[in-house]
DNA sequence: GCGACAG
DNA sequence: ATCTTGTCGC
């Protein structure tokens, strides 16, 4: 279930994981079928310190939380656009480690191909874990795009490059769309299909929202009891790589 | 060199 | 992401 893939040491070899990764991904897949749907999140006192990952089992017939588990661990970088998944993924991995029943899919709170190098935390998720995965990000990380239309349902292209990497979807009439793009064992399309579904009556969808609820509300218990701010100025910057 | 920049 | 009060709108 949990794949060994490399791990790197510094910002320009994080950057040749994510391109050689890049080439095993499988963009198609259909979801349609699916009923049990992972949400995932990460929450942190700012860039350093303690971070908190929940994995929330949503059902989708159901309309309920069947399952969930959280994990801690200490910041090993800070948050460096392009580079959020060598960040999160650890105490991610985690917390699913921890859960009983294995989701269909799992929708992340992050971009997925909608990324630089075409490899957002939710393509790097989706190899580890060999389950479909789906990116749904609350703001854009690169490419371009037209204002989707007002009803919920409504999407327009992200592109990059002239090649398509992601939509901007309606998940709610009126509301600031999000960014959906696929992660892994999925297609755009079937990508959208699933956040749409996943979407009741908020902006993002319920799986996410539950699995950012718990983390933070776990972060809270646990209390500021992490200064440890001083150690990792100036690391993964570029500077001190090679 | 100058902006942009998921969480 | 996190720090935070009030405020606009359905």
């Amino acid at each position: 279930m949990t794949a060994d893939l490399p791990w790197p040491s510094s910002h320009s070899e994080a950057i040749a994981i994510q391109k050689r990764l890049v080439g095993q991904l499988i963009l198609k897949g259909d979801l349609s079928g699916v009923d049990l749907v992972a949400g995932v999140d990460v929450s942190s006192f700012g860039n350093t310190g303690t971070m908190v990952g929940a994995v929330t089992l949503w059902s989708l017939n159901r309309g309920e939380v069947t399952q969930s588990t959280t994990a801690t661990a200490e910041a090993a970088l800070p948050y460096i656009p392009g580079l959020l998944a060598f960040r999160e993924i650890p105490v991610l991995l985690e917390a699913f480690r921890k859960l009983q029943v294995r989701p269909e899919a799992v929708i992340c709170d992050g971009q997925g191909t909608a990324h630089p190098r075409g490899f957002g935390i939710a393509c790097h998720l989706g190899l580890y874990l060999g389950i479909p995965t789906v990116g749904c990000g609350k703001s854009r990380l690169i490419g371009s795009y037209t204002e989707p239309g007002n009803p919920k349902g409504s999407a327009t292209d992200l592109t990059h490059r002239g090649r398509r990497i992601g939509q901007v979807v309606r998940t709610r009439t009126g509301v600031k769309p999000v960014f959906v793009s696929p992660g892994h064992l999925v297609g755009f399309d079937e990508a959208v299909e699933l956040v749409l579904r996943a979407c009741s009556r908020y902006r993002l969808p319920e799986p996410v929202r539950a699995a950012h609820k718990l983390a933070n509300e776990t972060r809270m218990e646990l209390g500021r009891v992490t200064p440890a701010t001083a150690g990792m100025k100036g690391k993964w910057n570029g500077l001190e790589d090679e």
